[in-house]
RNA sequence: GCCCGGGUGGCGAAAUCGGCAGACGCAACGGACUUAAAAUCCGUUUUCCGGCAACGGGAGUGUGGGUUCAAGUCCCACCCCGGGCACCA
């Protein structure tokens, strides 16, 4: 009897396929369905992790299904260039970040393909190459002619002690990461911008109309607050020393109860106020909150020694600055209405502000100031606001937002939670903005046949100042495209999400060097049908990928206007209660694991644990029944494929057994796939399968022998991809498993012979009947009560009623 | 605070549409084979009560209520765990 020898079979597969770089490619045929399925690509630390394992272990298990359906199947691999944890970690090391990436590419993908994972090698690239930066600066100046980039100073996380600019995640507790003593500072400087909230209402729309149902709500929840629409208006309040000031609101029908207006801290109006102490006051509200101490959640104000007028009531209220108030929302500046709003309730409370109410339930009383102890929030009826008093609050604010439009001091308003997306980064790694800063023209960008702009090589990356680039004269130095005069280069390079947003499509077409994709090519595939990944991305990558699919689609790129149909995230692998990472040093490398298991029996496992979107906890000690079930099958189907005898046409007992468990896994396995991808219930069924055909296997001829081992290595196929591939070729078949046609099942040959009928008296269960499917309810009824251990339970009480679901159950009530 | 998930044996889990709770596997224990061990095969394993036993009976899916002939599954309230957002006017 043959053993099973991983590292024999794995090793004679892997050098068969990797000799064929057809063996997955994929080319749409006409007239074909086509199914294109992306896991989101991994970030090249060097090494993958079980969470990486187990993420395209779903994936190529669903590629490998819908090859056996007969689809055309794409499924490609890139590489994603991750910047920030890419430059440290190749700083820390002393080297050049591009190499140390390219390197760490090299033997991830080598470990991808020991996995025997099926990926479309063709297709391969990485984002931190030139042709694809070339794209994304050719997509930057596209957004820059339609005026979707923009630059503008912002406020940027700045180390006094380093001297340079810190990424958000480089703020450890409000201080530098490498400095933890040192508060980090803001720093106004220009920065470059894409104007995703131009599309902020249909992004948000669309989490209604085109993703609904494809994607798991919980994503499309987060996105939804994150995006945060909020319909209200806009109404200037007059200064008195001249001008307004703007607030937004979504209570218009509250103003009447409007004491005081606040500002941001940030608030353009700031600037040219002179109470004392205020510049100081408003500089420490700043910093405090850049720094997220606990102590923001306090609120804290300056009374500013200015007035405003309310709009409405005429009223002269007082102009304070608070820090709970965003410059980054609405405009800046709120009208506080202490009565009906919790924030405005505590400041003024705080600070000795008027509170009056102006809005009472439907069916009470205004609020009675001394007896309140928070605001009331609600909506109601509007009392002591002159010309619309005793509206409801909804009516209220629609007829006095018309009010403020007719006489021009507001509108209705929508505004979003979302801001523009900062793309600039001063940092080495990424792709260079396309721009040059002339002298005499400005802004300038890089003519399009100068593409890519690449980064210098030999830079020193010293950790100070703002880009390391601004200390490289050769690529700083530039004559200006417009007028030949003396320019200088943007430094900032762009956020590696800008990679990430559109990769994807790349894959389509990966060697083009005249367009980022063919129009046509990404029309055949696109929208992606399943889209792999993570719940960590939920936010950022993929709400900035949808920005970016909806904008290519109106620059006439593509047709679609969402990226992915579909969107599943993967469960996280645990090792002791937190994600793998190396910082935590609790990975498991699966190259160890694949040397003592191998390949097959890892991704058996992954996919056996748990089910796939749920988090699981990684034990090794549970690898072995998966490795044990790989070896019960090779000792079968090797064992088995030799020994036949019986005839064909003369069926055992034996072999009736054998061919309906065996429809019924391929019913069971065929629907996990096609509706939930619960693949340990599917593994569970081939081990129960696998079970059965070792008590039966004896008495099995050529009846049912043949037909069930073809197909147990068919439905293992997706799974444990070298494993079936080895039993296919022992079976005497030719050619890759994985294009061979899925097996289908017939009902009739998966029904049990009789229906085991569970019988209950009021609920509980009391005996079993068997009866033939299809046995009427009344005979059901009959057989049921005829029952001994049923009578004993009836005897002496009066039958109530009997419920007969047929082939299913009965249940006798009695009293 | 708000919004999502989730809570089932010693462990990972299953029960897909309201119909036999614990499939499948891990671990543990017992047995067969063996000089022995490994491997393999067979068996037991939610819990309590009665019984030498076959077996019989009760309880049981975070807690408390409810709907129903029937609830892990539906409804109401609460507790705990995980995640996201967090002064968004």
């Amino acid at each position: 009897m043959p053993e099973y020898d991983h590292q024999e079979i794995e090793l004679k597969w892997h050098d068969r396929w990797k000799n064929d770089p057809d063996l997955y490619a994929s080319d749409a045929q006409p007239g074909r369905q086509r199914y294109y399925v992306v896991e989101m690509l991994p970030y090249p630390s060097g090494h993958l992790h079980m969470g990486h394992v187990r993420n395209y272990s779903i994936g190529d298990a669903l590629a490998r299904y819908m090859w056996m359906r007969g689809y055309d199947v794409l499924h490609p691999m890139g590489w994603d260039a991750f910047g920030l944890p890419a430059e440290n970690a190749a700083l820390k090391r002393g080297r050049d970040p591009r190499e140390w990436t390219i390197e760490n590419i090299a033997v991830m993908k080598q470990q991808m393909i020991r996995m025997g994972f099926a990926y479309d090698w063709k297709r391969e690239f990485a984002t931190c190459e030139p042709e694809y930066y070339r794209w994304n600066q050719w997509f930057f100046l596209k957004m820059l002619e339609r005026g979707l980039a923009y630059r503008k100073q912002a406020l940027l996380n700045w180390c006094p002690e380093c001297g340079t600019v810190l990424a958000n995640e480089q703020v450890v507790n409000g201080c530098c990461w490498r400095h933890e003593t040192t508060p980090v500072e803001q720093r106004a400087l220009d920065q470059w911008f894409l104007k995703i909230t131009d599309y902020a209402g249909e992004l948000l729309d669309d989490t209604y109309e085109r993703l609904e149902g494809g994607w798991p709500e919980r994503v499309l929840t987060m996105q939804r607050n994150w995006i945060g629409r909020s319909e209200g208006a806009e109404l200037d309040f007059g200064l008195e020393r001249g001008g307004t000031v703007r607030v937004f609101t979504t209570r218009v029908d509250t103003i009447y109860g409007a004491t005081c207006v606040i500002l941001a801290p940030e608030h353009p109006l700031v600037e040219g106020m002179h109470a004392p102490d205020l510049k100081e006051r408003v500089k420490a509200m700043i910093d405090s909150r850049a720094r997220k101490e606990p102590s923001d959640l306090v609120k804290e104000g300056a009374f500013t020694g200015e007035y405003a007028i309310n709009p409405y009531s005429r009223e002269r209220v007082p102009i304070w600055i608070g820090n709970f108030v965003l410059m980054s929302y609405g405009t800046g500046a709120i009208m506080a209405v202490p009565a009906h709003d919790q924030r405005d309730f505590e400041f003024c409370k705080q600070y000795g502000i008027e509170i009056r109410p102006v809005i009472r339930p439907v069916d009470g009383e205004l609020p009675d100031v001394s007896k309140m102890s928070e605001a009331y929030g609600d909506y109601g009826i509007t009392e002591n606001t002159g010309q619309w008093s005793g509206l409801p609050s909804a009516l209220a604010k629609r007829e006095m937002t018309e009010f403020a439009e007719q006489n021009g001091f507001g509108k209705a308003a929508t505004t979003y939670r979302i801001k523009d997306w900062g793309i600039s980064r001063q940092r080495y790694w990424g792709t260079p903005i396309p721009v040059i800063h002339c002298e005499a023209c400005g802004i300038v960008p890089v003519p399009e046949n100068q593409l890519p702009v690449v980064l210098p090589a030999n830079v020193k990356i010293t950790g100070k100042g703002r880009s390391p680039l601004e200390n490289v004269p050769e690529f700083l130095n530039v004559d200006c495209p417009k007028c030949g005069g003396k320019g200088r280069r943007e430094t900032d390079t762009m956020d590696t999400f800008v990679d990430s947003s559109w990769y994807f499509y790349r894959y389509c077409d990966a060697r083009n060097d005249a367009a980022p994709f063919d129009r046509a090519k990404a029309g055949q595939w696109f929208p992606i049908d399943q889209y792999i990944g993570g719940v960590t991305h939920a936010i950022l990558h993929l709400i900035y990928s949808r920005f970016w699919t909806k904008v290519m689609r109106d620059m006439g790129l593509i047709e679609n206007s969402e990226p992915a149909r579909n969107l599943f995230t993967q469960g996280m692998v645990l090792k002791d209660g937190t994600a793998m990472s190396k910082s935590k040093g609790n990975v498991v490398d699966p190259e160890d694991m694949v040397d003592k298991y191998g390949a097959d029996t890892c991704r058996l496992f992954v996919l056996f644990a748990a089910p796939p979107e749920k988090d699981m906890e990684w034990q090794e000690s549970a690898v072995g029944g998966q490795r044990r079930f790989l070896e019960r099958v090779y000792r079968l189907v090797t064992g088995a494929a030799e020994r036949v005898h019986g005839e064909a046409d003369n069926p055992t007992p034996e072999d009736r057994r054998a061919l309906r468990k065996l429809h019924q896994t391929v019913r069971k396995v065929t629907g996990d796939f096609d509706n939930r991808w619960h693949f340990n219930t599917s593994i569970a069924a081939l081990m129960e399968l696998v079970n059965e055909l070792y008590e039966v296997k004896d008495g099995m001829t050529a009846a049912s022998r043949p037909v069930v081992l073809d197909d147990l290595t068919l439905l293992l196929a997706p799974f444990a991809p070298y494993m079936a591939q080895e039993l296919w070729e022992q079976l005497g078949h030719e050619g890759p498993v994985f294009r061979h046609q899925w097996p289908t099942f017939d009902e009739e040959l998966a029904k049990e012979e009789a229906a085991e009928i569970p019988v209950q008296v009021n609920g509980k269960l009391r005996a079993r009947i068997s009866a033939p499917f299809g046995t009427t309810a009344a005979e059901l009824e009959r057989l049921a009560l005829a029952e001994p251990k049923v009578q004993s339970f009836v005897a002496g009480k009066q039958v109530v009623k009997v419920i007969v679901v047929p082939d299913k159950l009965v249940n006798i009530v009695v009293k």
